[in-house]
DNA sequence: GAACTGTAGATTGTCAACAATAGGCGATGT
DNA sequence: ACATCGCCTATTGTTGACAATCTACAGTTC
């Protein structure tokens, strides 16, 4: 499906492609603030690319909705509501939910190897919560979940949920949110993963769907305490 | 969430993504072929714009997954193998089932206005199916399914469905398959939009599922035949 | 005859100039 | 003082031209 297309093609993907990664790396990472409208010039000039490429790269972020288009008017980064947050959380309990069981049906080695990357993952969320560096924690409680999903080898799950995981970050960036008990953090994960090594399927999808309703109430309460749009 | 940006604001929308809407009907009706190349000069000219803002349109349809994209080579109308058509049921199923429990949630009006919508449509297919229209069979087909996801009010739940309808259109169309049990096509339908009506979250999940995994038994066993690519 | 190389054609990738539109700002009139 | 009208600027939308790249084919060599 994903086909490695030989060795070594050099910048083999398409050029709106690259500009829409790095542009989306930007959005979740609070460069780019909710409502900012996008310069096409200005952007384009940092990018060091011109208007068409760039005006390409929006279209497909536009697609992913993290950002929205006026007519006559440009693109602006999507301001998340309160009920864009339910929705996120919502489906992504669904994409994990159904990532959960079609990796548990893949059979054991897919478990394993899946659990192997988490692991990792988890030590250095642990490391970074030491560090307390919260930019680097986001990051990568959303990697967390992304290899969770893209465990499952469903290319379209993954597609979806990487819009999911992006629309995620800048929740938690946008909304300056920091993670409220990050005691808790390392130890829900772990649980996580603890039940998927476990293969204890209806467990593992109650915490996951603990996981979202704690995410999305920590994230609904600290947001009406700042005034964001119902 | 999606704005009706005030009363007759003619042509509101921007131009890529009218463009990629018109695009993706002519896919999806099988006026362009599985591995066939967009010309962007020709289907350009014959939109009656230049390529600049068909260029934009195609990006869109790529993260859409509808079009793959080769650096320096062009984009190609994506070929479903046997394995895309298992992803694509089976993200379809999990999108309905969480469309279908938000909806039961959503409260009873909420569900009547939807059984309403859906009735007609399941009227309108029966005529089709009288007639033996199968490009409108088809059509109305995956609008059931994706008013009825609508109905659950997610507007992300109903972006990643209307990718997942025009690829199941493109299943469809693009395997020359006709249905074939045809009827038992409105009887499904029927028995859907019966326990949903009822409110019977057990049984409408297990139809759903069924629902589901007959429509990739039927496409996968003719495909075979076919000699597509597993 | 097979493999390799170089050339030609077509197609995509990129860019800069031009046209069109929206929103801001000041002038004007009531 | 307030509302309205008209201009003005900044920004987007569109286009055509140019550069880079790939594929196919013919010619050459072993």
């Amino acid at each position: 499906m994903t086909a490695p297309d030989g060795p070594f093609v050099l910048e083999g993907r398409p050029t709106a492609q690259l500009i829409a990664d790095q542009l989306r790396e930007q959005i979740v990472q609070g460069i780019f603030r909710p409502g900012q409208q996008i310069n096409e010039s200005v952007i384009a000039g940092q990018l060091r690319t011109s208007r068409g490429p760039l005006r390409e790269a929006l279209q497909r972020l536009c697609q992913e909705g993290i950002l929205v288009s006026h007519r006559n008017r440009g693109v602006f980064v999507h301001e998340l509501s309160i009920q864009d947050i339910r929705e996120i959380y919502a489906v992504r309990e669904a994409v994990e939910s159904t990532a959960a069981d079609a990796l548990l049906d893949a059979g054991a080695k897919r478990v394993k190897d899946t659990c192997q990357l988490l692991k990792k993952i988890i030590r250095d969320m642990a490391k970074q919560v030491a560090l307390s560096d919260w930019q680097a924690i986001a990051r990568l409680d959303m990697e967390f979940h992304t290899t969770f999903v893209a465990g499952a080898g469903n290319t379209r799950l993954i597609r979806i949920y990487q819009t999911l995981a992006a629309e995620s970050r800048m929740c938690i960036l946008n909304l300056e949110v920091s993670y409220p008990r990050i005691d808790v953090l390392v130890e829900e994960h772990q649980n996580i993963l603890d039940l998927l090594e476990a293969g204890d399927r209806e467990e593992l999808h109650k915490a996951i769907k603990r996981h979202m309703q704690k995410a999305v109430e920590d994230l609904t309460a600290s947001s009406e305490e700042m005034h964001i749009a119902n």
